[in-house]
DNA sequence: GCCAACGTTGGC
DNA sequence: GCCAACGTTGGC
């Protein structure tokens, strides 16, 4: 069992929009980096825990928990010419990219903005979110990482 | 294999 | 909207 966070613009997706979907299901899926593509093709299993992250926003945060619900698999729309994320370069034989599925576990009773998580970096230690420069989407939380932001969410904000 | 040019991400 | 950081592309 291992934990990670998604990061997604809310203009294209957000935890609302999750919210409304019936199932609550939807496959995360139109990420073109490599390292990012490896990890939702080797390394999310199912059961697998991620924060939903509102990225490029006016207050970027940690909004919801998801559940991995399907391990790593082709990602169709690379397939797809009339998709955004269409690449040709990308084909069923052969795929590129990968996606999972995720389902909404809950949305958090607070945001736990990046601001808070920064003044948290002492306690956090080495976090890829908040690494300088970072624009990895797919990104690994330790157990005492999630742990700790859990108890952020419980807590009043700084 | 190098690296300049270019496109994208994402905080501010 | 700006721009720093980063990844990718492609000429050589």
């Amino acid at each position: 069992m291992s934990y990670w966070l998604l990061k997604s613009e809310p203009s294209a997706f957000s935890i609302s929009d999750l919210e409304a979907i019936p199932d609550q299901i939807t496959p995360w899926e139109g990420v073109r980096n490599y390292q990012a593509r490896n990890f939702l093709r080797d390394r999310l299993c199912l059961r697998d825990q991620a924060f939903f992250y509102h990225s490029n926003t006016v207050t970027p945060a940690i909004v919801g928990i998801v559940e991995v619900v399907r391990a790593g698999y082709p990602d169709t729309t690379a397939f797809d010419p009339a998709s955004p994320y269409y690449d040709p370069t990308s084909t069923p034989a052969n795929p590129r990219w990968y996606r999972v599925d995720v389902r909404l576990l809950n949305v958090l009773q607070r945001p736990i903005t990046l601001i808070e998580l920064r003044q948290q970096a002492a306690t956090l230690g080495d976090f890829a979110l908040l690494r300088r420069g970072s624009r990895l989407s797919v990104l690994p939380v330790s157990t005492a990482q999630w742990t700790f932001i859990l108890t952020l969410m419980h807590a009043p904000p700084l």
